[in-house]
RNA sequence: GCUCCGGUAGUAUAGCCCGGUUAAGUAUACCGGCCUUUCGAGCCGGUGGUCGCGGGUUCAAAUCCCGCCCGGAGCACCA
């Protein structure tokens, strides 16, 4: 156990880190393999972490290995595109879940062929040349169809009918044998393997090469076999499919994987779901698949959402089968304890409206931490020269609520000023004091600023799409594309550009 | 409609299988205090749950049994 379980004895000793309820039977097996099986129809988003951080964990958990499967065997209503087998593979590298072997469906159609064809030695199945919707009504009503009772020698005719092209698509399709009284329809006689007219709908990958295509439950199902998956992760809309797949299971003598089924996932507010993500990009209602409103993986790393807290978030989660309605705090406050530390500080002024401060009798010179809790971090400098005692500075449109009349405010590592005169474009304020304890002492809010001429222009995008304009300090220029950063008393931002201008996505508080 | 699966504070989760020193823990959110030249972080404290509802078994039930209500998933030649 100590060695198989490492951590499920660390946690022991550390009560306060989230450790996974232990997967079921895992002695049954020499080593746990689980699998993430996603159809490269789409991006990842949110929902499909929950299964590839689960999956990947439970793996490395137990000393055990983590497969990446692509299903991609629907060449016409859920088609597969090319550039997301790439995409795919970023997020679950972004996400930090290596993979010890990947498989892609699409290559392994002849292994799909072969056990077809002893399925229907093995008399588990039969070659269906009905019309759907008779089908449907014989299965409603526990009845087999006529297809079903030919002997097994036409079944194997059939069969090769359907691969050398004599049938077209539409037109036979290979079922594995059930229970006809089985009190769910949807698990008698369960279609596995469909003809596409793939000169029609061409595969990505493999083209017209191959017509006959199994469906879900027959590559999925024997591949879980084949592969030595132990444990399978995945949402509950497959709860059904175990039911079906244990027939096949069944005709070639093997024991099913150990099977667990998670709820669905949502977060507040964001769309979760492929066919809807897709169709607002492609409509243009987004502006890609890094939308800052889409919860897709692309999205949440472009907004500076780190996959330690995408984990973190997933691990909390769990694999209970009830539905989660998650919130974005609940992320947020994952990523800020990982952000934090790590993020220097700067000035941001939103919408820059100006201040003239009088009575300054000198120049003066403005240190600030780039991060308060690691002074060895170093200082940003403002150097603040005053002429005839005036001085103009930029502070944010939003901080006009603070700048009423005679209250006296801070300027972060400056001085403390008295405020006279507030118009609409143009603050007027007097030199009160220097000290940080006066202001401390008069309860003076802290406030921050610009000097005049050298701030970047700046547009930050925030997760609900639109945008704040304004000026960052000088020091800004200096940062990469891929930094995140702090604007104080804005929030957490990552950079996404800097030229002459800086672009940056707004990641939370 | 049919077949399954669930229901613990605003959100998420632990405990339920092996009923009792936890008459409900943790995270986050919220409120307050401390600290701090950020409306951030940190530290301390607090509000918040009749464990879906009703009944039963038991000395004892969030934990076992039954009924009801509510929610979800599936019922494709999709994955």
């Amino acid at each position: 156990m100590e060695e198989n379980w490492p951590e499920l004895l660390q946690a022991k000793a550390k009560p306060e880190k989230k450790v996974l309820p232990p997967l079921p039977n895992v002695e049954k097996y020499s080593k746990v393999v689980t699998r993430f099986s996603p159809n490269p129809d789409c991006v990842l988003h949110l929902g499909s972490a929950r299964a590839v951080v689960l999956s990947w964990k439970y793996a490395k958990m137990y000393n055990g290995e983590f497969y990446l499967r692509f299903e991609d065997t629907d060449p016409r209503y859920k088609r597969p595109v090319l550039e997301f087998y790439d995409l795919i593979r970023e997020d679950l590298i972004w996400l930090g879940c290596r993979w010890d072997k990947e498989i892609i469906q699409s290559d392994r159609l002849e292994i799909y062929y072969e056990y077809a064809k002893r399925l229907l030695e093995v008399g588990g199945g039969y070659v269906c040349t009905c019309q759907p919707q008779t089908f449907k009504e014989k299965i409603l009503s526990c009845k087999p169809c006529p297809c079903r009772e030919l002997p097994k020698e036409t079944q194997l005719e059939r069969w090769e009918k359907m691969l050398d092209g004599s049938f077209g698509e539409g037109e036979a399709v290979v079922r594995v044998k059930t229970d006809l009284n089985h009190p769910n329809p949807a698990v008698r006689d369960w279609p596995a393997i469909r003809i596409i007219d793939t000169k029609k709908f061409p595969h990505p990958r493999v083209g017209d090469k191959y017509r006959v295509w199994p469906l879900y439950n027959f590559s999925s199902g024997l591949d879980d076999h084949l592969l030595g998956i132990t444990h399978i992760i995945r949402g509950k809309e497959h709860l059904t499919n175990e039911q079906r797949q244990r027939f096949l299971y069944n005709y070639f003598g093997w024991d099913y994987p150990e099977a667990i089924h998670y709820g669905r996932l949502k977060i507040t507010g964001a769309v979760l779901s492929k066919s809807e993500i897709k169709l607002g990009v492609e409509k243009g209602v987004y502006g890609g698949y890094g939308d800052p409103r889409l919860a897709t993986l692309i999205a949440l790393r472009r907004r500076g959402i780190t996959a330690e807290a995408v984990v973190r978030l997933m691990l909390e989660v769990g694999v209970k089968p009830v539905d989660v309605t998650l919130s974005w705090e609940n992320l947020y406050a994952y990523n800020r304890k990982i952000l934090d530390p790590k993020a220097d500080r700067y000035f941001f002024v939103s919408n820059p409206i100006k201040l003239e401060v009088l009575n300054v009798e000198k120049p003066y010179t403005a240190k600030l931490h780039l991060h308060p809790d690691y002074p060895e971090k170093g200082f940003r400098v403002f150097q603040l020269k005053p002429e005839n005692g005036r001085l103009t500075l930029l502070v944010s449109t939003s901080d006009l609520n603070l700048l009423k009349p005679e209250k006296v405010v801070r300027l972060m590592g400056l001085f403390n000023i008295q405020v006279k005169n507030v118009e609409e474009k143009l603050v007027k304020a007097v030199f009160h004091s220097e000290t940080y304890e006066e202001a401390k002492k008069l309860h003076a809010p802290l406030i921050h600023y610009l000097p005049p001429t050298k701030g970047v222009k700046t547009v930050v995008v925030m997760p609900d799409g639109s945008t704040i304009e304004g000026l960052a300090e000088e020091s800004c220029g200096k940062l990469k594309a891929g930094d995140v950063i702090q604007f104080e008393r804005f929030g957490f931002v990552k950079i996404e550009k800097v030229n002459q201008e800086i672009l940056a996505y707004y990641t939370h508080k």
